[in-house]
RNA sequence: GGCUGGAUGGCAGAGUGGUUAUGCAGCGGACUGCAACUCCGUGUACGCCGGUUCGAUUCCGACUCCAGCCUCCA
């Protein structure tokens, strides 16, 4: 039985879906201004092996993920960098799908663009309007009136007289209420711009979820998914938006992902501590990242550092050295059920990706202790780690390719470390430990760590 | 201040009302020319104070500390 922890019940239960065997769900996605930081590789990363698990049981999912691709930052932005918009955006989306596709992360089913769904979020608003749930300002902004929806907070928790009393107002702001929040900002001039019947304008940053949402999967669906910043105030927002425009509930499950953090902070881009997905990528194996960002439950926090990549390249390093040099069995015999059983268990709990992977390594372990006793279940204990990696979209590589690594300009090529590996055997072979040791000292001052046994000497390359 | 989480062995990180998480690191041993990889053995950790209980790290309450949200942020 799939249980999931939902943030708006505040605890984990059974997950009850809206149709037999289907999940609908819905994930906000990046806004396209920037390249894409470990946090948001989190989410990615997270919600991807979610939805290959709940596609390895048996779900029809449709996952849905959205971009934002118009709103101040990006404004700002491609002001800055003397660009159109959606040069800028364009170029952004292209290399958030160069990071996904590195680190293995699925394409969502969909991946609707605020800019391609102005008539539906125009729409949103007018019915919004029409309901009384909102209101044109003289200055041309739409607004949504915070207070008329009864259940506004019920997400967080939120009083609304708390938030009144604590709010800012500013000033020159057309609002009725310092809660409400724009639906519709009416265009600057030059900028861009759709028409509207309040006139030339964007939307608002939370209406945008609730129109493609809606579009997508219809006006109620089975999880709403996102970062942990989140919640408040864009997800009581959209809840706002779409329970008052459609009348009926919006999203049945909310799950939000953890935090990542840089010395016990956020890592955000207001605080200017992320390090982006790529800058990672030069650094650490896909794979590596990839696990790093899974090991850890997805609602905890993960401390980035780079000891802790480090580990998780050495964690790794455990799984592939198991199946370095395993022949895969093509049939799993009776090992694989027991094994999968415990995974499915671990997985069924809130995606506790942490205990399913204590499970992986009970295999490994097994595998290692099979594979030095010669025992034929060696190749089907492999068969068993490889398939329940892959369900994860883990340990696909070659174990060769993974711990060898890849060639690096300024660093020791495979070609010369094996011509090395050659003359050492050979000053073996003559006794010439001297000469030996030398060789295997100059390569692992060089990252290159050997291997011997009786098969001959193999190497990888240290994280 | 309001609202959420969290506090587990040297580190990372699950979980459980009484029994081994798991990984990394350490220590002892095996293997090895020596190593590395691997294997075997090894560590009574559950913030603090009360309560419930035959028994609590696990349930309840107070306290302390930490983090997230409350402004754009995954």
């Amino acid at each position: 039985m799939l249980q999931i922890y939902n943030t708006l019940t505040k605890q984990k239960a059974p997950f009850q879906p809206l149709e037999p065997n289907k999940i609908k769900m819905y994930v906000c996605g990046v806004t396209v201004y920037d390249y894409c930081h470990i946090g948001h590789a989190r989410v990615m990363v997270a919600f991807d092996l979610i939805t290959r698990y709940l596609r390895c049981r048996g779900w029809d999912v449709t996952y849905v993920r959205n971009i934002t691709d118009v709103d101040d930052k990006i404004i700002k932005r491609a002001a800055e960098n003397s660009e159109a918009v959606d040069q800028l955006t364009e170029r952004m989306i292209e290399a958030m799908h160069e990071d996904e596709d590195r680190l293995s992360v699925l394409r969502p089913d969909i991946e609707p663009r605020a800019t391609a769904h102005m008539g539906d979020i125009i729409d949103m608003v007018q019915t919004l309007i029409d309901k009384g749930y909102a209101y044109a300002a003289d200055n041309g902004d739409v607004y949504y009136r915070v207070e008329k929806f009864a259940e506004y907070g019920k997400l967080t928790n939120q009083n609304v007289d708390e938030l009144r009393s604590g709010a800012r107002i500013e000033v020159g702001e057309a609002k009725e209420s310092p809660l409400d929040f724009v639906l519709w900002k009416s265009a600057k001039p030059a900028e861009i711009s759709w028409p509207s019947p309040w006139g030339d304008g964007r939307p608002g940053w939370h209406i945008e979820c609730s129109a493609m949402s809606k579009c997508c999967l219809g006006e109620t669906f089975d999880i709403h998914g996102g970062g942990p910043d989140l919640p408040f105030p864009h997800h009581e927002n959209e809840i706002a938006q779409s329970e008052a425009a459609n009348g009926c509930t919006f999203a049945n499950h909310w799950m939000h992902a953890g935090p990542v953090r840089v010395n016990s902070e956020k890592m955000s881009k207001s605080l200017g501590n992320f390090f982006t997905i790529r800058d990672v990528l030069q650094k650490y194996n896909p794979e590596v990242v990839r696990f790093f960002l899974g090991r850890v439950h997805y609602r905890s926090y993960i401390d980035y550092s780079e000891d802790s990549l480090k580990e998780a390249r050495t964690m790794l390093e455990r799984f592939y050295q198991a199946l370095r040099g395993v022949e895969l069995a093509a049939d799993e015999g009776e090992l694989g059920a027991g094994y999968e059983q415990r995974f499915f268990e671990a997985m069924d709990n809130d995606f506790n990706t942490p205990e399913a992977f204590a499970v992986l390594f009970e295999i490994a372990s097994e595998l290692n202790k099979a594979s030095r006793e010669g025992d034929a279940k060696a190749g089907q204990l492999a068969a068993v780690l490889k398939r329940l990696g892959g369900l994860l979209g883990l340990l696909q590589q070659d174990p060769d390719s993974f711990l060898q690594g890849e060639d690096k300009a300024g660093e020791i090529s495979a070609t010369e470390i094996e011509a090395l590996i050659e003359q050492r055997t050979a000053a073996r072979k003559a006794k010439d430990f001297a000469e030996s040791d030398r060789i295997r000292d100059s390569l692992a001052a060089q990252g290159v760590i050997l291997k011997d046994s009786r098969e001959g000497t193999t190497w990888f390359r240290e994280g």
